[in-house]
RNA sequence: GGCGCCAUCGCCAAGUGGUAAGGCAGAGGUCUGCAAAACCUCCAUCCCCGGUUCAAAUCCGGGUGGCGCCUCCA
């Protein structure tokens, strides 16, 4: 398997630190607001790689955490008059809402920043011990340039940093990149004890002290979003590394922005879409299979075009799966079919292409090109179709779907979902209670009335399907 | 100003040395009462200019055009 690591960039022969395991850490999010597509998009492209880890068979420690104090969320709780505790909960809360929706699985560990102070202070010390920490007034900072190899990650060199650095107003730090691990607190700010005094972490050491916990000083994979190299990721190498004298992740994963519209996405913009609002019109499937659908690494560009050719896309892969159901029965060990050496043929695909640095867009192709090949089969060979062997195949689709999180609904369900777009003027009763109406309509050869119908329903966001077994149905998207 | 990324069919998007995956859209056909869906067929030589090589979308150099980071950010 290959990997893009950050660090070096280029892709490099994936080694495990220890062979059949993997520790993998991504940085969460920090619980102020709702989350955005931007999150959807580094979230969901974690989760495919945690899935398809296991898929591969690896024993996999997936560490995401949750950074529930900072600067932001102390200003939005005193804008809203509640504790920070409280403006925490509630969006850890409305983050598993959208998580749960998303369907992403459940990482190993989930740590929140504030259950770790005392791990975060014991670090802090250790730099202090180290001489790469000092304190001022209650805060201390991170004495950046006595660590050797600041600026690895992102590629950037200290003299540059501080030429053009926008230089901060504080002339207690010895350097103007130095940078906070532990604040003092001010009067009514929520506060922990440490031998320099009542204060709170800094943005970066919680990550550094977590990862450390769970995953030990090395580990294998540490991603996030791209906007993370710097200054995030680089100061958890400072800090990490220089703790423990050992490197803290093998391979650096950073995954592109998401852009509205060819605009960067940002509140002051304006355009700024939150992942519930999304949902409200595009299956959770759908926004997967749009992330799915690029490399991980490219921009992409997100714009109600871009939806709907997603939803076109899914809606034909699951379109092959209800076929399949339909014909399916019984037990799924059943006698060989025609189709057993192309599927085997496609898993290895599909592994080829999710081994080149988890190439989902490559693998997309394979389940199209499946897809393809399985409703020829169907054409060809109904009579002649197994029910266990149609089974077969649709856990397969389902195998592979699954490992990007993907054709995991009832088909039919999916196909009629409603997406908010005026195709849900029906219900089901009613469409069905038509289609009915229909059929009688054509057994009399009445076209006139028949084909009414049909542009009834047309007109009402839902579309049908002749074929021999009857009429099927859908909605538009 | 410093560092870095990208440029492939109408749109989206794989492909990093051996002669261009896939999706959407489009054209023709099969099926259908007619449609829709499905299936079959068709649909690009890879921003420009040099260079390396038997061979380059793929490597190197130079342009042009996008974009990101350097401040909170997935």
């Amino acid at each position: 398997m290959q990997i893009y690591n950050s660090l070096n960039r280029r892709k490099e022969e994936f080694v495990p630190l220890e062979s059949g395991k993997i520790g993998i850490y991504a940085c969460g999010v920090t619980v102020y607001d709702l989350c955005h597509i931007g999150h959807a998009r580094s979230l969901v492209v974690f989760d495919v790689i945690y899935r398809y880890l296991k898929y591969r068979g690896y024993d996999v420690n997936f560490v995401r955490n949750f950074t529930d104090i900072d600067d932001k969320i102390i200003k939005r709780s005193n804008e809203r008059g509640i504790t920070w505790k409280a403006l925490a909960e509630q969006y850890i809360d409305e983050f598993y809402k959208d998580m749960d929706r998303l369907g992403l699985l459940k990482p190993t560990h989930e740590p929140r920043a504030t259950d770790h102070i005392e791990e975060i202070v014991k670090l802090v010390q250790k730099l202090e011990e180290k001489g790469l920490a000092y304190e001022v007034d209650g805060d201390v900072y991170y004495r950046l340039q006595r660590f050797k190899g600041y600026g690895k990650l992102s590629g950037k060199n200290v003299d540059d940093l501080l030429s053009g650095a926008r230089v901060e107003v504080d002339d207690r730090k010895e350097s103007p990149l130095d940078f906070a691990l532990w604040k003092r607190s001010k009067a009514d700010e929520p506060s922990w004890p440490s031998p320099w005094g009542e204060g709170r972490p800094g943005w970066h050491i919680e990550c550094s002290a977590m990862s450390q916990k769970f995953l030990g000083d090395t580990f294998d994979i540490h991603g996030g979003g791209k906007d993370l190299v710097f200054p995030h990721h680089e100061n958890e190498i400072a800090q990490s590394e220089g703790a423990s004298g050992k490197p803290l992740a093998h391979y650096w994963v950073h995954n592109g922005f998401v852009n509205i519209d060819q605009e960067k996405m940002s509140k002051s913009l304006g355009n700024f879409l939150t992942i519930r609002e999304l949902l409200e019109e595009c299956h959770p499937e759908v926004l997967r299979f749009f992330v799915v659908a690029s490399h991980y690494r490219s921009p992409i560009d997100f714009s109600q075009e871009s939806v709907t050719v997603a939803a076109a896309g899914l809606e034909r892969l699951y379109h092959s799966l209800d076929r399949l159901l339909e014909k399916a029965a019984g037990s799924v060990a059943a006698e060989s079919c025609s189709l057993d050496e192309k599927i085997e043929a496609w898993r290895q695909d599909f592994i080829v292409a999710m081994d080149d640095d988890f190439n989902s867009a490559a693998a997309v192709a394979v389940l199209f090109d499946a897809s393809k090949e399985i409703n020829r089969w169907l054409d060809e060979e109904t009579k002649a179709i197994a029910p266990q062997a149609a089974a077969r195949v649709a856990g397969f689709l389902r195998e592979l779907g699954g490992t990007l999180g993907l054709l995991q609904e009832n088909p039919r369900g999916f196909l009629q979902r409603t997406t908010g777009k005026g195709n849900d003027q029906l219900d089901v009763e009613e469409i069905e209670g038509l289609i009915v109406g229909r059929a009688t309509a054509r057994k009399e050869r009445n076209w006139a009335e028949a084909d009414r119908i049909r542009d009834l329903l047309d007109a009402k966001g839902v579309v049908l399907k002749d074929s021999a077994e009857g009429t099927k149905w859908q909605r538009k998207r």
